[in-house]
DNA sequence: CTGTTAGCGCATTCAG
DNA sequence: CTGAATGCGCTAACAG
């Protein structure tokens, strides 16, 4: 157990009662000047520190928010996750984080937890599929925002990119570059952003008078070896006769690089490529990749600051928040 | 606010008294069965979920732990957070966040102010330079176990790697392959981490009878960049000759590879390189890189299940635990 | 200006 | 087997 001094011992000291030192140290006002620097003297001599939990216990505001993300491993989420720190550290909130690993069992219950720890509010990127732990947020009243990935239910806040844009950028630029034929690497169906950027590489084939084959569109999971193992097999049975490929993400965009190299293949002369997201190696790969730049650090940031708002507003009305930020095209040398 | 339902909603509703509500909640004895039942059975019915806030402040303990990491956004940080964060989820604790970003202050701040959250125990890469927060750490009794750096206090527990023997290794490789003249490209010296890799570094040396020449030892911040400017520098003025450089993580080779190539140099055949780390992009960059692996993700395992011990050990003189996991070569294209 | 009282939600004595 | 009383540390309403 921790030695904690508190109020009351301050208290028995300075020969006061409890709640007058409460007041002197929450600077509240009525109370003596002189009573109130020997308070304040005391305290930072034993070193006071307030109790956060019986201060919240009371309050009814824990001064913490929980964060939900679906994969921490992922650079992109880690720019998240940065630009949540940065936010939230700033206006002395501190940050309880809780990997769903893209799992939805997991996701409610890290959101059942952190509702028993009471946070002030809740960010999460959500796994799809359910939505039962959205509900439950709603129902237990605990103000909450979406982050990279929407959802299909009114009056909730989010903050996510534009990735239909994003998903036709990538493929509009490809086609500049003279490909008809793109290969389209996606992930699990079951977020926006996937669907998006599969809605954004259509619109873009459509705007240039360019069938849309489904055979070229391959799902997959969003780590590197997937898209690895992916790309090998199609390698094997190239019948498809795609001359670029698109990713749903940067990871992808390296499993692919992977196995074209082990292949003898060169990017962008036998496959050009675009990668998804800008993480910061998308620079430093074998060949540097061609990608959508995401403001990572700015969507985390922007969770917060909607979600403090909800906070400070004592309104049980406050309307929900729809912040989409704009994504940009990188042109490296993958394609 | 949330609408929480309470013991004393059940209590009332089942009427009985909040006293016998927590005792068949907890799965104590001497209750009733059918009062049990009919108390479990309503809980469900409105879901009732306890109030971590309210049960920590009485029983001490908070189940979370905080962790304060010196570069979130570096990827290494994140296998550790990952491996933390498993870790802690299995035993049903949960993990506050907060990034010093290699600042002192910043680390002393987030300490307090989770000690003020009354965290069961605390997880710390040391930013280095100062120790007065671990002697508060230690005066206010809060557990705490230190990861990938030490620190020269007794009785400390702590979860590092061989940073000695992944430095000799590094630095031995590059001998092996044929270099005499080897640049080391090193970090904040506040560190053990950069002292003992240092260490290594000058141990491979003396034992293959070079010379240690300290002109061939740079200092400098851990970031790509950082690296990519001092070695942009360094090629200018090329009289020291060097023919391999090791560096203190992969990050920092990056940037000597991304100096390298814009001057048109290659690697390994112009200059012979090895980094340190093994992030997972070390094996994707534009030359897939010769690393000494860290074991990242057990790292953060291993601390969390010392802490947790600790944590259970009643006996306030638990004695310290110094893990030191061992680091690996591993040869790819770099070297 | 200050002390007393009360209560946040829970678990733990101690009586009955 | 169950209820009443107590207190974790803090703040807020109300008296004085």
């Amino acid at each position: 157990m921790a030695l904690r001094v508190t109020q009351k011992v301050i208290a028995k000291i300075a020969g006061v009662s409890v709640n007058t030192v409460s007041r002197a140290l929450n600077d509240k006002p009525d109370v003596n000047r002189e009573t109130k620097n020997k308070i304040l003297e005391l305290a930072k001599e034993f070193r006071y520190t307030p109790d956060l939990l019986a201060k919240g216990l009371k309050v009814g505001e824990t001064k913490s928010i929980g964060v939900v993300l679906s994969d921490i491993s992922n650079p992109f989420f880690s720019g998240v996750i940065q630009g949540i720190e940065g936010a939230a550290q700033k206006k002395d909130y501190s940050i309880i984080v809780c990997n769903s690993n893209e799992e939805y069992e997991r996701e409610e219950k890290s959101i059942r937890l952190l509702i028993q720890k009471r946070v002030d509010g809740v960010l999460i990127t959500l796994v799809g599929r359910k939505t039962l732990d959205i509900s439950y947020l709603k129902d237990m009243n605990v103000p909450f925002v979406l982050i990279a990935r929407r959802i299909g239910i009114p009056e909730v806040s989010y903050v996510v990119a534009d990735d239909v844009l994003g998903g036709f950028l990538a493929t509009e630029h490809l086609i500049k570059r003279g490909h008809k034929k793109i290969l389209y690497i996606t992930a699990s169906p079951y977020v926006t952003t996937t669907q998006d950027r599969l809605a954004g590489y259509r619109k873009a084939l459509s705007q240039y008078e360019i069938k849309f084959d489904e055979n070229l569109v391959e799902f997959t999971n969003a780590k590197i070896e997937d898209a690895y193992k992916l790309m090998k097999s199609l390698l094997g049975r190239d019948k498809l006769g795609f001359t670029a490929v698109a990713t749903f993400n940067d990871y992808l965009a390296l499993g692919v690089i992977k196995a074209l190299y082990e292949k003898g293949l060169k990017v962008p002369d036998d496959l050009a490529l675009v990668g998804y997201d800008d993480i910061e190696f998308a620079a430093l790969t074998v060949v540097p990749l061609t990608t959508i730049c995401m403001p990572k650090y700015e969507l985390g940031k922007k969770a917060v600051e909607i979600l403090l708002e909800q906070l400070l507003e004592k309104s049980d009305v406050s309307k929900p928040q729809h912040i989409i930020m704009k994504p940009y095209l990188v042109v490296r040398e993958s394609s």
